[in-house]
DNA sequence: GCCACCGGTGGC
DNA sequence: GCCACCGGTGGC
């Protein structure tokens, strides 16, 4: 994840947002534009924050591109988690926040979920989702039915892929992409997501909230809890109602790493393996800027992880071959594709070719997602130059 | 005393 | 490096 964005937000309260996650996953579209998907936006109930704006969509269009009507969440005029339609938001400035542009500026303050979105699978623009519950659910099958704008009619009756996006990546926010196909928690549990600090040990932490306000912190606590209360089980919670996946933050350095262990660097003859190597080492995409030079890096992208107790993910997005599969940066298993990579624009090195494949190489160290959001894909293993598009992906923003 | 939050670690 | 898990603890 190197597109980071900022992200500030005024808030001042610390929240237990909730945060839904998602991520993307890859398609074999032959699109031209690079699919992203959902990304929401949302803010945990009884929180404030404040409101938010819509900006230009990611695929760089003018402000003048606006939609008609943007649909804000405004946790302070109502802290029940319901979106407020603002009618013709004619400008497309930054949030009225302070802008959170420094790497990694000290907060005291917790961030919070500042909204949800999605991106369409036709047009890529991203969607602001009116509540989390609403995100959670197509969060759930994300992957089997990729968001479209027209989707959107349930709550803005005219939206089209038309429209100006509602919301794009900069700066001024911190974005997270989400897992896909996160169940929906039982029918009166809650699922929280707490974003940690800068500089934490983790991005954030999920708590599931059982009816009577039990927190849960673990799929072990779930089971022991269930197996306490067994009139749950009864109603048909399951285990796989639960998922403790965070979302990842598209900031980089987001998260404070972690020292590396010794024994990991060396191999049986004590001689160091390798280095972490730098990113422009491994991949041109790493050259990735920041987000003002490369606002479309900044999707985050899919992410394909398979998810924890979830449901099936696409065969194509080759499960996260466990890195131990991971031979070099090139080669891999099953589900393989020589993939030329182009970046698509102020490309500083023209194209690269590399052996790899999709999902494995989102997994490679450095781009991930953003990356695979930001690049052409072509398959040259058949001659021909498809597009190996993303086409789901979720994200939030989170308010600090 | 509780608990939200953070840190750390073992396993992969 | 990532993830799941859980211990510790500061603030209430």
């Amino acid at each position: 994840m190197q597109s980071q964005t900022g992200v500030a937000s005024p808030r001042v309260k610390k929240e237990e947002d909730e945060f839904t996650d998602s991520s993307s996953l890859n398609n074999l579209d032959s699109t031209l534009q690079e699919p992203r998907d959902v990304s929401t936006l949302e803010e945990e109930d009884e929180r404030s924050t404040e409101d938010e704006q819509s900006t230009e969509d990611e695929d760089n269009q003018s402000c003048e591109d606006a939609p008609n009507q943007l649909v804000v969440y405004n946790p302070v005029a109502n802290g029940s988690g319901q979106i407020e339609a603002v009618p013709d938001p004619t400008e497309c400035q930054p949030p009225p926040f302070p802008c959170y542009s420094t790497p990694n500026p000290p907060s005291r303050v917790l961030p919070s979920v500042g909204a949800f979105t999605v991106q369409c699978a036709n047009c890529f623009k991203w969607r602001l989702i009116p509540t989390k519950e609403k995100y959670e659910e197509i969060r759930e099958n994300i992957l089997q039915h990729p968001f479209v704008c027209e989707a959107a009619r349930e709550w803005r009756p005219d939206i089209s892929c038309d429209d100006a996006a509602d919301i794009s990546q900069d700066n001024s926010r911190l974005w997270a992409i989400d897992k896909p196909n996160i169940a929906q928690p039982p029918p009166g549990w809650q699922r929280l997501l707490r974003i940690r600090g800068e500089g934490s040990t983790k991005f954030a932490d999920v708590y599931y909230a059982a009816p009577s306000g039990k927190k849960l912190r673990s799929m072990v606590e779930i089971q022991r809890y269930l197996v306490e209360h067994p009139e749950y089980i009864r109603e048909g919670v399951t285990m796989a109602q639960f998922s403790f996946q965070i979302p990842k933050p598209l900031q980089e350095n987001y998260v404070r790493k972690r020292p590396a262990r010794l024994a990991a660097s060396y191999n049986g003859t004590g001689l160091r393996m390798s280095r972490p190597l730098e990113p422009s080492e491994v991949n041109p995409l790493s050259w990735v800027g920041p987000d003002d030079d490369y606002p479309e890096f900044q999707i985050g992208g899919p992410r394909l992880s398979t998810p924890y107790i979830e449901a099936p993910v696409f065969d194509h997005v080759a499960p996260p071959a466990k890195k131990k599969a991971r031979r070099s940066k090139q080669m891999y298993s099953s589900n393989q594709h020589n993939i030329k990579i182009e970046e698509p624009q102020q490309s500083r090195n023209g194209t690269n070719t590399y052996d790899l494949t999709m999902g494995n190489f989102v997994e490679e160290r450095g781009w991930k997602e953003e990356a695979v959001h930001s690049v052409t894909w072509e398959c040259l293993s058949n001659g021909l130059r498809d597009r190996v598009d993303i086409h789901s992906s979720l994200q939030s923003w989170i308010m600090s």
